[in-house]
DNA sequence: ACCTGAACACCGTTCAAGT
DNA sequence: ACCTGAACACCGTTCAAGT
């Protein structure tokens, strides 16, 4: 994986050269000018706008006003860049405010509620979370922040790992599938709601299948029962890691 | 998602005629003939053994001795086929023998089992579960057995669907953790503990990144406490759903 | 130091045509 | 009913060259 193209692949953070070199003339010089902040929050913005599939180095180099190979100067291929923008959007996940005093668990809710409002708002970046290792400085201080939380419950230090592991996965799971659907929803021009009714309507034709997962459960809307699954099973997780 | 090149996506399973007509003449025709199980096979085939990245239209069609084009016959598109690919491992997924006496939560610990055994075993197959609606036969199947599991537990209805997903949103996560060691250790030729080292070695340079969650936790393998800790969070989960 | 043009080796897919 | 050839509209990336 990680390299779609590439056959030995090297996370961006794994370089030798740690970085390229940032330039020391980083005056006010013209607005126009590419440098790899600017390439990666455009490839940001690009990539939440159109989606992954229509995202192109050559699409981010027209936007740029630019030849698609000017950007190999910054980045050596696609997967470093998106590698780059993944981890830039980690970083605008809302870290909840460390206070000794306040239960652990409601910090630890809090950030796993950042982490899938994040996710969820940039559905490209789950596909690239499940593909790059993640250890870009923003990832690493979301889970050193993450550690901090967890220092503070009664769990070893060893289940402390486990634990943190555990949530992050689950949210994980319940962005992707999420975000699925959200996608889905979009793309064919319905509400969730209304798309869920209607692959319910059409699986329901098959013989001996029943509506199982996408039953209609309550009046309640689609966003409501999200939220509430989603706090339900993190309690049940939590419950049970102090059990 | 789930198209990538299709602007307005339609799940195959979800197409108004429901499958190709299967031609009535299925008798033992010549054995190098195309049809739509072989080609599922074939993909699925290549697919483990090239990876996603590497399998195109044009290569399965290579191995089949066919014109890139004969495989519209059968497929309308890239996605579908990977969506019928998908589907057709989630079939060889082991499912437990319904037991009406054996404890109902060792079942479905089975089912987290086999289903992550399963995804670890297809990588490909877990983009490919995150991106499209998983709705095909094998599919439908799978969540039926599993359905049939939480109606044995004390758990409401609704809880039941409630906790179904958050455990395999859970399995989902962990196995996507999971197959992106094994896929790097893979590619970069090592083992998961020596790539593993590597990166918490590496990364241990950056100032004020401890190594958190990479850091090496015992003199244990790491399959060992991989094993551990998807078997103890699952535990967590199904304690906590019924405290 | 930074950017470009031309080219290479690929993709998925359409469409008209063959048998 | 099934398969093909040629073509279209793309990709990411290399490499030598420009300034």
């Amino acid at each position: 994986m990680a390299g779609k193209r590439d056959s030995h692949p090297r996370s961006v953070w794994l370089t030798s050269k740690p970085a390229r070199k940032r330039r020391e003339s980083e005056s006010a010089a013209g607005a126009g000018n590419l440098d790899r902040e600017k390439i990666i929050a455009t490839a940001v913005r690009l990539l939440d706008a159109k989606g992954e599939a229509q995202f192109s180095m050559r699409l981010l180099a027209a936007e740029l006003n630019v030849t698609p190979m000017s950007l190999y100067w910054y980045v050596s291929n696609k997967d470093d860049l998106l590698e780059l923008a993944l981890d830039s959007v980690i970083g605008e996940i809302r870290l909840p405010k460390i206070n000794v005093r306040s239960d652990w668990r409601k910090d630890l809710r809090a950030l796993a509620g950042a982490w899938r409002h994040t996710l969820v708002a940039h559905p490209w970046a789950i596909r690239c979370y499940g593909e790059y290792l993640n250890i870009g400085p923003q990832s690493m201080g979301f889970t050193q922040r993450s550690q901090e939380v967890m220092a503070r419950s009664s769990l070893s230090k060893e289940d402390q790992l486990v634990a943190l592991s555990a949530v992050f996965q689950y949210v994980y799971g319940f962005a992707s599938t999420e975000s699925r659907w959200l996608e889905y929803g979009r793309k064919t021009g319905s509400t969730v709601d209304e798309f869920v009714a209607e692959v319910a309507a059409s699986v329901s034709g098959i013989p001996g299948a029943q509506g199982g997962l996408l039953e209609r459960r309550s009046t309640q809307t689609m966003k409501e029962l999200r939220d509430r699954d989603f706090d339900r099973a993190l309690d049940w997780l939590i419950a049970g890691m102090l059990a």
